[in-house]
RNA sequence: GGCUCGGUAGCUCAGUGGUAGAGCAGGGGACUCAUAAGCCCUUGGUCGUAGGUUCGAGUCCUACCCGAGCCA
């Protein structure tokens, strides 16, 4: 039976603030669950990541509890994704029970199958990078990475057997190479393999917030206990039927700084529990500035509020994915943001929508005239399946591009009819012309305000609202999509622009 | 230090060994329904550097330079 589509981000990280970053994994979660649902269900998870050390010192500096901490910093992670017009279907909290009680089912019964073991941390510890090392890591004895001294730890931990794993993992690889995407992580994480893989410490006892081992001895590294909200969240080992329904994930996305743990260990934990790997991890890059990292050392980390409020939730989605092929990292700016909403968004669409409107109002009273034979019937059937599985495929530039099609086209026949000329004509034959080529505008907009819809869900609305559409903006596409589908007579209302020229910021002098 | 990527027009990027491409920006033109938008035409690149393989290299190989990431 085939399952629902499953889309998940990473839990998020609560040391600190939710930045533009975040918001990108998480859009990008939503437009594949928005399109997903064009052909059948869909479950889109997030949630955040809340134990561990970096957690305890944040709340420790703010002078509050963990739990705390966590509580007054949620809402702010939830309420940037509202802003962003992102629709989860649940957020989950590694400090709720639902997912406290499997971390520990996951924990005991792999204890039981021998696949979890305690045995001795042998190690380096850095205290300059507050990093530990293998000893096969050292470089002459020294810290691999700021060549300092070291000093020797060793201490009982608990480890997951990863090393029962590689085989599998090697065979899983070579007969899914698609399975990790983009192929530079795919070819690092074989090259992992390829050397060999250290069993997994999952424990810690240097501090207490974490999930605690069932049986005492200290907390479960943080590492272990997030990658299982995942199937937490679908009620793994309590409700079997809700589980399958959903699992294996269709797509999880992460960065690409975390895909060793959710492309060798995962992978790993899944079976050791005897459930299938996900069908694609896909590592995206990252968003910089000017070409640096974004981050709160740096500075130049841009408040993600500010740049809705500036540009517009949905432009920054279009933006977001438009931009860069998804995979790779991009050097953001306000001024590039600014060119592709001119351009793109204001000059093409924008604009579209505005003078076919008003024509329609002029020429036609702002009622839909019938096609008298329309040019379009059948040009653009390819373009809906050809989207959707772009999307789905996670090539949003491309997808983007092949809807750009229609938005070009649209806006070239309108010079190339010369509506104005016919207008004033009173032939029977220009009268049906004028007819059919408002008609296809009109219809034109309703096809790309499907279109667009997972990307810029309210945006698309106010299309829609324009249009006089009575009918589902979110609804499936296969029988919506179809070229005729406005009804003619509907009254269309002409509304304020979509998206309205931004002007330089000039300073007074 | 090891491993993995990337370096093509001002910018963002496509480019499967066979005459270097697109969009934006820049320049010119004809229009007027429209957000001075749209449409048509157009300038622009010794494809990071140096070698090599080949009849032929942006594409394959080697070295190096620059940038990025990973290496509980």
């Amino acid at each position: 039976m085939k399952h629902a589509y499953y889309v998940t981000t990473p839990i998020y990280y609560i040391s600190g603030n939710p930045h533009i970053g975040h918001v990108y994994t998480t859009v990008v979660a939503d437009v594949l669950a928005r399109t997903a649902r064009t052909q059948g269900p869909a479950f889109f998870l997030t949630g955040t990541d809340e134990h561990g050390q970096k957690v305890a010192d944040a709340a420790a500096a703010a002078g509050v509890a963990p739990q705390e901490w966590c509580d007054l910093l949620v809402p702010r992670w939830q309420a940037l994704f509202a802003a962003y017009h992102v629709a989860y279907d649940d957020f989950i909290r590694t400090t709720q029970s639902r997912h406290e009680r499997v971390v520990a089912a996951v924990f005991e019964r792999l204890r039981a199958s021998g696949d979890i073991y305690l045995g001795t941390y042998e190690g380096w510890y850095c205290v300059q990078d507050e990093t530990f090392w293998l000893e096969s890591k050292l470089v002459d004895g020294k810290c691999p990475t700021c060549s300092r001294a070291v000093s020797r730890l060793s201490e009982e931990s608990w480890f997951f057997r990863l090393s029962r794993y590689r085989d599998r993992l090697l065979e899983h690889y070579r007969a899914n190479p698609q399975w990790v995407r983009p192929r530079s992580v795919y070819n690092e994480m074989m090259a992992i393999l390829e050397s060999g893989l250290d069993d997994f410490s999952i424990s810690r006892s240097t501090f207490d917030w974490g999930i605690p081992i069932p049986g005492g001895g200290g907390v479960i590294y943080v590492w272990f206990d997030a990658l299982l909200n995942y199937i937490s969240a679908i009620d793994w080992s309590t409700d079997d039927a809700r589980f399958h329904a959903y699992w294996p994930a269709s797509v999880q996305l992460i960065g690409k700084e975390i895909a060793r743990f959710h492309t060798l260990v995962w992978p790993a934990v899944l079976w050791a529990l005897g459930e299938a790997a996900p069908e694609l991890v896909f590592a995206h890059g990252w968003i910089t500035v000017d070409g640096q990292k974004i981050g709160k050392s740096l500075g130049n980390a841009v408040d993600p509020y500010a740049l809705a409020t500036r540009f517009g939730a949905d432009a920054m989605r279009y933006f977001l994915l438009r931009e860069a092929p998804f995979g790779s990292d991009f050097s953001y700016s306000e001024e590039k943001i600014e060119q592709r909403y001119n351009a793109d968004l204001g000059n093409d669409l924008g604009n579209l929508v505005k003078r076919t409107l008003a024509m329609l109002q002029k020429y036609r009273g702002g009622v839909v005239p019938h096609p008298h034979g329309s040019d379009f019937s059948n040009r653009f059937g390819e373009l809906p399946p050809r989207v959707r599985s772009l999307l789905l495929n996670l090539e949003f530039r491309e997808a983007l591009t092949a809807i750009w099609e229609l938005v070009v086209t649209l806006n070239r026949r309108i010079d190339e009819t010369k509506p104005w000329v016919l207008a004033k004509s009173e032939a029977a034959e220009d009268v049906r012309r004028l007819d059919a080529l408002l008609y296809d505008l009109c219809e034109g907009l309703r096809w790309l305000a499907m279109l667009l819809y997972p990307v810029m869900p309210e945006r698309t609305r106010e299309i829609w609202r324009q249009l006089g559409e009575p009918g589902a903006l979110d609804g499936s596409w296969e029988h919506a999509l179809q070229w005729g589908g406005l009804a003619t007579g509907t009254q269309t209302t002409q509304g304020d622009a979509l998206f309205p020229r931004l002007e330089p910021v000039t300073l007074q002098t």
